[in-house]
DNA sequence: GAAGCGTGGAT
DNA sequence: TATCCAAGCTT
């Protein structure tokens, strides 16, 4: 049966469900409910991320802002806060201006039409589609890596990221293997193919629906797709902060709202001035400074080293504080809105002083 | 169209 | 240890 053979559309739609309703997930949080909110938060949660870093992340920002109205009257910082860790920032000031637009200009609701949402914040052409199916059960393709993953394998599709007519060749697949009904079973079977059988590595073909129909499976070709494109060595960063402390407290600097940890807390990097200086402005003078371990993150561009120095000070006057300077008390590093990195510093430092 | 944007887990 | 990768979107 050719890739492109009527009959293996008609049997494709078929399949996914039938496996979805007997062997899918259907008991994840964000799951069983209608809530445009819920699922909505969830889908933007899981860009790029896996559903088990998610579950933790999405139970305890619900807890805290139960309803979209919540969201938007909260102040950025604190949704920061619940984002703390998961990545990605840009998501979460997305998300909050996302919730505000909705309650400011539109009646406070999603709206059923993904055209209509994807002009949001946050929200793109996949996520769209994500909140009609499951909010509102509108017949609508996504097209997140799980789906690509399918098609490419299923359908030998040779695309690749890089390929900008294959993206639009596995949307143009993805909406035409849409079924006329249960459209919220087909597109959670999608993803729950993608995540669970039909993986990375080593899939599992022996336990998917798709597999009769399968052309990489056939043809063994499960490893080669989809395409994977060669990336490039990470480029190496080094920058040196300064943890300043008074023995009770942290001083910490509010990130610029873009770029890396845009709106973030995070430690005052040391540029050219000297610590002295630098505790000096505010009105500290240094008791004791001391080098830590460099801190080695890595992230999807590049890779940094962060030398800290570390310095107890005490306070002998004033300080210019202009509202990015905060000064954080210990125990509240971990529910603050720290990149992770600094947050796993600053909570190693009271246990092993 | 390409680059920017995090983090933790699996291999 | 190094690399790859996960329910992508924005500029």
């Amino acid at each position: 049966m050719p890739p492109d053979d009527p009959q293996r559309h008609a049997q494709f739609a078929d399949r996914v469900i039938a496996w979805q309703k007997a062997n899918g997930r259907h008991d994840l949080p964000w799951q069983q409910t209608r809530d445009a909110y819920r699922i909505w938060l969830s889908e933007i949660m899981l860009q790029q991320t896996q559903v088990a870093t998610v579950i933790p992340y999405y139970v305890r920002f619900l807890a805290r802002f139960p309803t979209l109205a919540a969201l938007a009257a909260a102040p950025l910082g604190s949704v920061l806060e619940l984002w703390s860790g998961l990545g990605y920032y840009a998501r979460a000031r997305n998300l909050h201006r996302c919730a505000q637009t909705i309650v400011g200009e539109r009646s406070g609701r999603f709206s059923a039409d993904p055209g209509n949402n994807a002009t949001l914040p946050g929200i793109g052409r996949s996520t769209a589609a994500a909140i009609s199916v499951f909010a509102f059960g509108c017949r609508a393709a996504i097209l997140d890596g799980n789906v690509k993953r399918v098609l490419a394998r299923c359908f030998a599709v040779q695309s690749s990221a890089a390929n900008a007519q294959s993206e639009r060749d596995l949307w143009a697949l993805a909406e035409a293997l849409l079924p006329e009904s249960d459209i919220e079973s087909y597109t959670q079977g999608m993803m729950d193919l993608g995540a669970t059988v039909c993986t990375r590595h080593r899939p599992v073909c022996d336990a998917c629906p798709l597999q009769p129909i399968c052309v990489a499976c056939r043809d063994g070709r499960q490893a080669e797709l989809p395409l994977q494109q060669a990336r490039k060595a990470l480029p190496e960063r080094a920058s040196r902060v300064l943890l300043l402390s008074d023995g009770r407290r942290v001083l910490l600097e509010r990130r610029p709202p873009l770029g890396i940890w845009g709106g973030l807390l995070s430690l005052p990097a040391l540029v050219g001035e000297s610590a002295e200086g630098f505790a000096r402005q505010h009105g500290c003078r240094l008791l004791r400074t001391e080098t830590l371990l460099p801190v080695s993150h890595t992230f999807t561009h590049f890779r940094l080293t962060i030398d800290v120095l570390h310095a107890d000070v005490e306070i002998i006057g004033p300080s210019a504080m202009e509202a990015v300077w905060e000064w954080l008390p210990f125990e509240n590093v971990a529910s603050a809105a720290l990149p992770a990195p600094i947050k796993k510093l600053l909570l190693s430092l009271r246990t092993t002083p």
